[in-house]
DNA sequence: CCCATATTCAACCATCCGGTTGACGATCAG
DNA sequence: CTGATCGTCAACCGGATGGTTGAATATGGG
């Protein structure tokens, strides 16, 4: 069920959906929680959640009316161990990425994310 | 002067490109060495080359009437961080990354690629 | 049954993307 | 100088992408 990589990378080049990832990271959200932050629609949100669902990135669960959006880390292993080929980067150092996800969200450029 | 990680996982979102990265890997090429394996014209391979160097993937420098291309690893890290944050991948296995690869380069989708 | 809530579907639009071809600018070889 | 080689540029094309709005499809609550 592993995505190819184009997918999952391309799924990733868009800073909407890294944000919505991040957010998932924190918890399992329904489709409305999910788009609250943003200025976009609920349909456009929607479909980056469709995206990001292709790409095997989240997988959605109806329970009741809701639609339970749940972050699927695994799919990510295929492209970061493709991407570890090059560079030997160091071991992953968490407080690295917790100061990334802060640039991203803080960055002017970024699409109206929600701040973590 | 890293490249957003937008263009960075855009430029990673194309087989081609991809091919392209494995194949600087082994070694600096010249351009037309780079694009005489794949099928493409060579003004395709032109403009891709273009897109990884926007993304500083690659570095291209004159030598006379050639312009070698030069893989520059370290435009992964951001994204190889932003990644790692996500599922806490165990340690880079190289061996995982060569099977990869040769997954990637044998398989019918592929865009003509070089055997590595 | 009826209505409100949650989510997607469908059509549409502007823009971007991957590819082509043909002309052009550089540089080396004779 | 002339000609071949290396590479990019420009224009073009079809198809994908990111967004919108409005209608349609669940589902749950009174």
């Amino acid at each position: 069920m592993t995505a190819s990589l184009d997918i999952v990378f391309a799924a990733l080049a868009d800073p909407t959906r890294r944000a919505i990832l991040a957010m998932l990271l924190e918890d399992d959200m329904a489709v409305t929680d999910v788009a609250e932050p943003f200025k976009m629609s609920l349909a456009g949100i929607s479909k980056h959640l469709a995206v990001l669902s292709e790409a095997g990135l989240v997988s959605r669960e109806r329970r009741g009316r809701v639609i339970w959006c749940k972050l699927e880390p695994d799919a990510l292993k295929a492209a970061s161990v493709w991407m570890q080929g090059f560079g030997q980067f160091e071991a992953i150092d968490l407080d690295d990425f917790e100061r990334f996800l802060a640039t991203e969200l803080s960055d002017p450029e970024t699409v109206e994310p929600p701040q973590v």
